[in-house]
DNA sequence: GCCAACGTTGGC
DNA sequence: GCCAACGTTGGC
């Protein structure tokens, strides 16, 4: 056993309605299980590609001031998404069995909520994020990457204020 | 396995 | 609240 198996980090976008969880509930619980996912490539992404350690912003869509929120870190793997088995939740999978679990989630921990939103019109306007989900019409991904250039674009966004 | 209809997302 | 985009479902 050799000491290489550092991984490099990865940057991620989380999308949430700040009506149904913001950053400001993030910060308030610290950390939070990042549930709901009912979307087979956010499925797959949060299972076979996000690491323990990798960064994601905090996407407030669907609101007022529409953008980027803050950051929090990924700090855990992915498990079974509990809300699939519960009746009463809005996210019960009639379909799933506890034996093989549709759904996952993972557990995410507030970083920081920047001083103002970072809006998606000034993100828009970064010639670095101009291939990137962020910005493209119609993404309906509520998880995806970007890579270390756009993170650091957007941050640095937040920054100049 | 195709593809039209449907439902949901999300910017405006 | 509208509607475009697009993932999912279901009939064939």
């Amino acid at each position: 056993m050799t000491a290489t198996n550092k991984q490099v980090r990865r940057y991620w976008v989380m999308k949430s309605e700040p009506s149904a969880f913001s950053i400001d509930d993030l910060k308030k619980q610290r950390k939070t299980s990042w549930d709901g996912i009912r979307n087979y490539q956010v499925r797959n992404l949060i299972r076979d590609e996000i690491s323990v350690g990798d960064i994601a912003l905090f996407y407030h869509s669907s609101s007022d001031s529409i953008g980027v929120a803050g950051e929090m870190e990924v700090i855990s793997q992915a498990y079974a998404d509990l809300t699939q088995f519960n009746k009463k939740d809005s996210h019960f999978d009639p379909k799933s069995s506890k034996d093989d679990p549709t759904w996952l989630c993972l557990d995410v921990k507030f970083i920081e909520k920047y001083n103002q939103i970072i809006l998606l019109k000034d993100i828009k306007s970064l010639p670095v994020m101009k291939d990137s989900r962020l910005v493209s019409r119609g993404n309906r991904l509520s998880v995806f990457e970007i890579s270390k250039e756009q993170y650091e674009a957007v941050k640095a966004l937040a920054e100049v204020g």
